[in-house]
DNA sequence: CTGAAAGCGCTAACAT
DNA sequence: ATGTTAGCGCTTTCAG
C-alpha cells in the first residue's frame, strides 16, 4: 500500500493541468473543455485507480457529505427500522450516515454526548425521539455549527421538526380498551420518573409536556372515571421489566387491560402474562406501540400504534435538503398522525 | 451563523502563534510550553467556543477517526445489537461510526456497493456476515486504501476475521432435534438459492463453502438417515416468508421439527404454526438462531443458537486497533463458538 | 480552452 | 520556549 494517487498524478498522466482534471472529473460542463480531453482525463484516472480524497474535498468545500442520526438509549427493532429507512435516502443522495446513540447524564450507557455529536464530521444531525435527558439545549443547537432536525414523537421548539402525532392513536387505543370494558387499565412504561409517579400523572393531566401516550392514557382514564395505574420506570433490561411487572401483579392482581410504552415491552408483557396463566385478550387485553413486525407474529397478534416511519424519514430528508440549501429559511414543521391498529390482543 | 473560529483566532486572542495553540490544545507535553501559556490558550479557545475542524485534521493526519460498519441486506434485531455493541467500543475510543447496508447486485435494496464503502470517509471497514453477493472481491480489499475486517459467521481468506463458529451450535441443535425423535426435520432458510435446492444440499454435504447452519443440518440429517428437507429462498418480506411456509405445509404436511435460519424467521414460523393449530413442541419442535431477546418472550420460549455478540465486537475492536497501528502485521484470526441454547420450544 | 495559484484549517518540522 | 512555514488534496478564481 503506497501513496494514493491524487489529481496531480492524473494530471501528469493525462498531460493536462490539475485544474483541468478537477473540472473534467466532476463533470462540470459549465467549463469549456474539449470532449477528447475529458475522456483522456477520465481514462487516466481510471488507469491509476484514482479516488478523490474526501477529507480534502470536505476541507475545501465545507461539506462532509455525511449526516449523523442519533437515537436515544439503545437501538431496538423500531429504531433499526428508522435507521434503515433513513439510510435509504442518504444512500440515494450519496451521503454517508453516521449512526449514534445519545448518552444521557444519568444512564450509564455509552452514547455520545450531544456536543460531540454536534461537532462531529457531518453536515447535519437528525435527532430521533429527543426527549427528557436526550433533549439538548435549544440554544446550543441554534448557535451550533450545523443544522439539527428533530424527528419522532417529540418536537423541539424553534428547530425543524417532523413530529409523529401519537396522541390521536394513543387516545384511540385507550378508548378502545375502555369501551371494551376495561375497569382496571394499566399503563406500562419504560421511561417514567419511577420515584414520583403521582406527580407525573398530575403533569400528564395538566400539561402537554409529557409523553403523548401517557397524556392520552391519563386523560382517557380520568374521562372514563376509572383509576389511573401507571407502572414502570427506567427499565433498562429485560429482567428488570419482568420483575417490575410480576411484582405489580403479585401485589395488586392482574389489570384487565395493559397499554405498553412500546411493542418490545408489549411482547415481554405478553410472555409474562401467558406464563402466569392469563389469557389474552380474555383476562387481559394488551396494546403496544410502534408497529414493529413481530407484533403480527404473536399469538394472539398484538394491537399496536403504527408509526409512519416511511413518511417520517421521507419528510426528514426533504427538510434536511431544504435546510442545507437555505440555512436561514423559516422553521420547517410537519405533523404526521400515527394510527391505532387494533388486532386480536385487544 | 458566521465563520467558525479557527486556531488562528485562538492564537490572536491568546497572543501566541498558531502552532503554540495547536500544541497546547492537543495537550502535547513533549513540547515545552509554560503552564501559564497553556492555560491562556485553553481559556481563549473556550471563550470563543473553538472546535477543531475535523476535515482539516483528517486531511493533514490522514485519519478520519471514523469506522464504517456494513451489514448485508437489512438491519434487523440481531444486527441492531451488533451495531450497538460495536458502537460502544467506537464511542469509547472517540471514533465515529458510519453504518451502512451493502447492496447486492441482484437484490433491489438500496445498500451501498462495496467500492463506495471502501472509499468512504472512514479509516477502516468492518464487514458483518459478508457472504454470497455481499462478499467483496478479496483483491479489491487487499489493494484498497484501508483495512477491512470481517466479523460474523463467515470469514474472508487473507482478511482479518473474527468468525463465529456456528457449526458446533447448529450441529448440537440438529442432533438435539434428531435425538428427540425428529423424523421429518426441516430447515427453513432465508438466503438459499431457491431455484436449485438439491444442488445446494449436495454442496452442503460435500463442501465447506455454504452456510454453516445448512451444512450442519444436511450432515446431521444424512448421518441420522432421515430425509433432508430444505425450504425457503431469498425471502425478503414477512408475507413472502409466511406464504412459503404455508404452501409447503399445505403440500407436504407439517414437519415434526423446524430449524430456522434466524430468530426473526423462527418467531414468524412460531406464529404461523400456532395459527394453523399446531402445538409447539408437541407437534412441531422449533429452533431459531442468533439469540435475540424476543425469543425468551415467546410461548413457549424459543430455543436458539446464541451469537457471542459482545465477544465478537470486543475482538473486532482489538483487531481493528492492531491493524491500524501496524498495517502490515500478519493476518489476525479468531474463532468464537456459538452455543446452542435449548428452551421449551424444542 | 487551459494553467497557475490561492486558500480551506490543521499539524509538525524547522528556526529562532 | 515560541514563531515561521510548508504542505496535506481539492476547488475555484483569475490570467493567459
Amino acid at each position: 500500500m503506497h501513496r494514493r494517487p491524487t489529481q496531480a498524478d492524473v494530471a501528469r498522466l493525462a498531460g493536462v493541468s490539475k485544474s483541468t482534471v478537477g473540472f473534467a472529473l466532476s463533470d462540470r460542463y459549465d467549463i469549456a473543455i474539449p470532449e477528447t480531453t475529458r475522456q483522456r482525463v477520465k481514462r487516466a484516472a481510471l488507469e491509476i485507480n484514482y479516488r478523490p480524497n474526501l477529507a480534502a474535498r470536505a476541507l475545501n468545500s465545507g461539506r462532509m457529505n455525511a449526516v449523523t442520526i442519533a437515537f436515544p438509549g439503545s437501538i431496538h427493532s423500531y429504531y433499526a427500522r428508522v435507521l434503515e429507512m433513513f439510510e435509504y435516502h442518504s444512500n440515494l443522495h450519496g451521503y454517508h450516515l453516521i449512526a449514534s446513540t445519545i448518552g444521557s447524564l444519568d444512564s450509564h450507557n455509552s452514547g455520545l454526548d450531544f456536543a460531540t455529536l454536534l461537532h462531529g464530521p457531518s453536515d447535519a444531525v437528525m435527532l430521533v425521539d429527543a426527549f427528557g435527558h436526550y433533549l439538548p439545549n435549544v440554544h446550543e443547537i441554534l448557535s451550533g455549527p450545523k443544522p439539527v432536525i428533530s424527528m419522532g414523537i417529540t418536537e423541539i421548539d424553534g428547530i425543524d421538526s417532523i413530529v409523529i402525532d401519537l396522541m390521536a392513536g394513543a387516545d384511540a387505543a385507550c378508548r378502545h380498551l375502555i369501551e371494551g370494558g376495561a375497569r382496571r387499565m394499566m399503563y406500562f412504561g419504560a421511561n417514567m420518573p419511577q420515584d414520583d409517579i403521582p406527580a407525573y400523572i398530575e403533569k400528564c393531566l395538566t400539561s402537554d409536556d409529557a409523553d403523548p401516550r401517557c397524556i392520552a392514557f391519563c386523560r382517557a382514564a380520568r374521562a372514563a372515571g376509572i383509576p389511573i395505574h401507571m407502572v414502570g420506570g427506567y427499565l433498562s433490561d429485560r429482567s428488570a421489566t419482568i420483575d417490575t411487572l410480576e411484582a405489580y401483579i403479585a401485589a395488586h392482581g392482574c389489570p384487565d387491560a395493559i397499554f405498553c410504552h412500546n411493542d418490545i415491552l408489549a411482547i415481554r408483557v405478553h410472555g409474562v402474562l401467558r406464563r402466569m396463566g392469563y389469557q389474552i385478550p380474555r383476562d387481559v387485553r394488551l396494546i403496544g406501540c410502534d408497529g414493529i413486525e413481530a407484533c403480527e407474529d404473536m399469538e394472539p397478534p398484538l394491537s399496536t400504534i403504527q408509526q409512519p416511519v416511511r413518511e417520517m424519514c421521507a419528510a426528514a430528508w426533504e427538510f434536511l435538503q431544504a435546510r442545507l440549501a437555505e440555512p436561514d429559511r423559516p422553521r420547517q414543521y410537519m405533523r404526521i398522525p400515527a394510527r391505532f391498529l387494533p388486532r386480536a390482543s385487544s
